[in-house]
DNA sequence: CTTCTATGATAAAACCTTTTAGCAGAAATA
DNA sequence: TATTTCTGCTAAAAGGTTTTATCATAGAAG
């Protein structure tokens, strides 16, 4: 009945009970030193009866280990966050690893805030996030005393950077078009300034070579609707496929060819690029699609981040993840 | 020149930098006990230079408060959870607490997995926040040590929970479609067995009396656009507005009225909810939509958990958050 | 000159855990 | 018998902070 009242149990508490040592019971339950084997029995069945489960402060103080990690991202609204931060959990949750997530607004003093915050809490590591690719993070992440791994967002040279594979996503789009027989494909993309749009459609022309014929512009509905209007009154040929730089500018392209009263995909087929599921599914007729597998590329930088405060190394630079082909209605009658 | 190089700075650094004692630094930063005020400015000034920050765990290691808190959410691809978050990261990070983000994934194994792993942490609350306002917490959530905030979800008996206002809600939709002269009104909404769509549905009828008409379906677009098909075909009259339980049925609802050449808002003004930006701005014409301005849920769930872990009080049971009506073109011509 | 009070500082305990170093007893070796 | 080795356990230190109780010193009051 030692303090039985008041608060958690501690391993004091185990310790009195089993009629042993505190060092004892932390060695049982721990499984290290030289402890017989019924005493490690009789400590683990106590603290079982008793419900003790160890204080992560005080270990962590001890340790020098928190066991968390820092996420820092600049989205609010995200899609594109949320996949990845669940990605990291879901790797991280078994080795017993824990997840503050911050939301900097993209405003540098929250970022500055959440950082110093980190730190304070003696996180183990921290995985930088963007909206963009090419977002940088503020410059206080050059020299920091935890690892820290970039995940769809630009690193400073040699660091640990995990993006989606832009350019083999652009070519499973094009070539599964091309496979169906399309020969005219055209590419509507967002801005130019973002790197992926740059990627995509590089990849894009790779493939096409002579015929390739890139529009940038931005990343709405509203634009992929404009962009099919300029295509119609150009007065040039109508292309056979639509290679979409996302599934917001596919869906309008879509809906403008419907209007138009030209067929998905026998007119023209259509491919887009994200697998935003609710969207993709959605569009009439469904939409083949490129997946970036963001839950997989959160999985492999929070194994990364773990390796590394491991102490174990990791390949440096950045590594690009493959995407996968969602096929829908969009380019195939019937797909198999 | 003191233990200069290995890790971070301690009090104890600051104490001899300033040439007092741990106590005394102690005291100075953090401006109790009696100490002269050149002795405080001192152990200030050369914290400062040192750069000097507390170590977290220490801290809540002796206070029994760690300043943070977990927050639990089934919702991986959410739309929902992450403004919530972000309301609920930017109400706390003024006060110095940081956010656990656990995602479930609907496990319940993972559930009490994430929660076993707070109260490790000895964070001092925790939120739940569901994808269902009636989805309920897992049975563990019933007698917690720490204070628990349900937001959008559904929690036990007097607990302290947080909704959207969806009777309110729907009342500001309706009503702004009558204040524009329409009398017949169709609602068009999720499955019946969602609560919300119950509560926004009842709403919906004690505004519009014998004309209600309210038809039970799906949360999707294509739900949208069969229930107007449904419309069509049925010989009615055809309303003059439409109030749809969510943006994706309204677009499907807008999609579906465009391809039989009814013109929006002129033969039928459409109202949404959820103001899902990314959908409600891109359709044609623009959706007026009902917000439920979940980022302010999550700043006032922040709040209350705050003032709970800091033992003042906060009225217990639900507590509905009123919704903003968001006018764009499906409802008007020319909005003001 | 003694006793009190105020002032400013500090040693030490506390929070909870892990780990190092060491202790006593038994068994094995010389 | 005397020494070494092994076994099982434990006291104490460490981690970094806050807080309590105590201690000098100096000035004020008696």
């Amino acid at each position: 009945m030692t303090r039985s009242d008041k608060g958690r149990r501690t391993i004091r508490d185990v310790a009195d009970a089993a009629g042993v040592s505190i060092a004892t019971a932390s060695n049982a339950l721990n499984g290290i030193g030289r402890t017989k084997a019924e005493t490690v029995e009789k400590v683990r069945r106590v603290a079982e009866e008793i419900g003790f489960r160890p204080n992560a402060l005080a270990r962590g103080l001890l340790k020098r280990r928190s066991h968390a990690i820092g996420m820092i991202t600049n989205d609010t609204y995200g899609r594109l966050t949320l996949p990845m931060v669940a990605g990291v959990s879901e790797a991280l949750v078994d080795h017993g690893v824990s997840v503050f997530l911050c939301a900097t607004n993209n405003d540098p003093r929250l970022a500055r805030l959440h950082l110093e915050s980190l730190l304070d809490r003696q996180v183990d590591g921290i995985i930088f996030t963007a909206t963009r690719l090419d977002m940088r993070p503020p410059p206080e992440f050059a020299k920091l005393p935890i690892p820290v791994v970039y995940a769809f967002a630009e690193g400073p040279e040699e660091s640990v950077t995990f993006h989606p594979d832009d350019a083999q996503g652009a070519r499973l789009a094009v070539e599964h078009l091309q496979g169906l027989g399309r020969q005219r494909i055209l590419h509507i993309t967002g801005p130019e300034e973002y790197r992926a749009a740059r990627i995509r459609a590089d990849a894009y022309r790779a493939l096409t070579g002579d015929g390739a014929s890139v529009v940038f512009g931005e990343w709405t509905e509203e634009w992929g609707r404009e962009a099919v209007a300029q295509m119609l009154s150009s007065g040039h040929a109508l292309p056979d496929a639509i290679f979409c730089g996302s599934d917001e500018i596919a869906r309008g392209v879509i809906d403008a060819l419907r209007d138009n009263a030209i067929s998905i995909p026998d007119d023209i087929a259509i491919a887009g690029f994200d697998n935003w599921e609710i969207v993709a599914k959605q569009t009439r007729p469904p939409l083949t699609t490129v997946d970036m597998e963001l839950k997989a590329l959160g999985r492999r930088a929070g194994l990364a981040i773990h390796r590394l405060c491991n102490g174990e190394s990791v390949e440096p630079g950045t590594t690009r993840l493959p995407c996968s082909l969602i096929v829908r209605k969009s380019s195939q009658s019937d797909p198999r």
